[in-house]
DNA sequence: ACCTGAACACCGTTCAAGT
DNA sequence: ACCTGAACACCGTTCAAGT
């Protein structure tokens, strides 16, 4: 795999973004990192945002590997959402990009979530017919997960979420409070 | 209640923020529409930052009375959640502005979001009390509730929630469902 | 104490060229 | 097709004054 000009601005903008957020991914710091000039990256975007967004989507596409590493056996949906809260709390940049904003604008973007969102409803889908989550439609129950998942993550960052007091929670702890309810959820067998 | 001009500066920034976003509040157009010069406003908040701080603070303390309508009764857990998920669909820059940073940097704002929160909780213990909500500890519940309700309207908001089929939920739907799951996850009476 | 005008460094973006 | 240097408009912030 080669690595042309724009996949190492995509990989500049990313680590930009890392550093210190949105407003570190100059068009001028990530012309220097990848070795070219202040304004080569027109030629390969549109503008900032376009940039932005081709980094959004590159992680979008590496995001669910993470969690495939229990042998090979397909991710829980409930794995699939420790995976999901723990990528934000390690790339907490990357995740607000992300989730953020557009994803309605950009072309590939929407796709690349579109996907990302298909993984998680299938997980559901198993999930209920093994009896681990209640019935009904799984792509609505598959945006609530989404919803508690991306809440907490996104509270925990903001710093809205850690009481420090008796009752502290983190996000994993929230997603495992939720499972523990729609499991006690489901009718007595 | 006499209007300071420090007063209009975040009433400007606020008018400013609901139109086009944070890019949109610029030192001089807020300086503008307060009818001061430019850079008065560094004569009361340390820099942008500091203002747009003060625009979160102000909607901290404003969030909460929308939800008391019914007969002067106090608002439950859940008036307070669909209030929340309503406002941020009404005003979703002060949202993303009031949850999206700091807390924990500002002085006044943490303070301003924990009384907020405290509200929250108290409603929260008066379900419990009541048999709507399961027992457990009720700031670690409460927390369940904020990050679902935030994550749905967060989500919603960036158009990572519509999947314009046939399980499509607005995040009122997702506030329903998890109080209906809660309801359902209570032992047996 | 509060406000103003000029100035500085920086950024996104465009343009006319170069290979 | 891809890249560069100069240039433009704009923004956050600072500073020396004014009242």
């Amino acid at each position: 795999m080669i690595e042309t000009t724009r996949d190492n601005l995509i990989a500049a903008a990313a680590k930009l973004l890392d550093s210190g957020g949105p407003g570190a991914v100059t068009m001028r710091a990530v012309g220097t990192a990848a070795g070219v000039s202040h304004n080569a990256a027109y030629k390969h975007f549109l503008d900032k945002d376009d940039l932005l967004a081709a980094v959004a989507g590159r992680e979008l596409k590496r995001q669910p590997p993470s969690a495939s590493r229990t042998t090979g056996a397909a991710p829980t949906a409930r794995d699939l959402m420790i995976g999901y809260v723990r990528w934000a709390s390690r790339y907490p940049e990357r995740f607000k990009l992300t989730f953020g904003r557009w994803t309605r604008d950009n072309p590939g973007l929407a796709q690349a979530a579109e996907e990302s969102r298909a993984n998680l409803v299938a997980a559901v889908i198993a999930g209920q017919m093994a009896g681990d989550l209640p019935p009904g439609e799984p792509e609505r129950l598959t945006a609530l997960l989404l919803a508690l998942a991306h809440g907490a993550a996104d509270l925990a960052l903001s710093g809205h979420l850690a009481s420090d007091g008796k009752g502290k929670a983190d996000p994993e702890d929230l997603v495992a409070d939720l499972f523990r309810y729609l499991e006690n959820s489901r009718p007595a067998r």
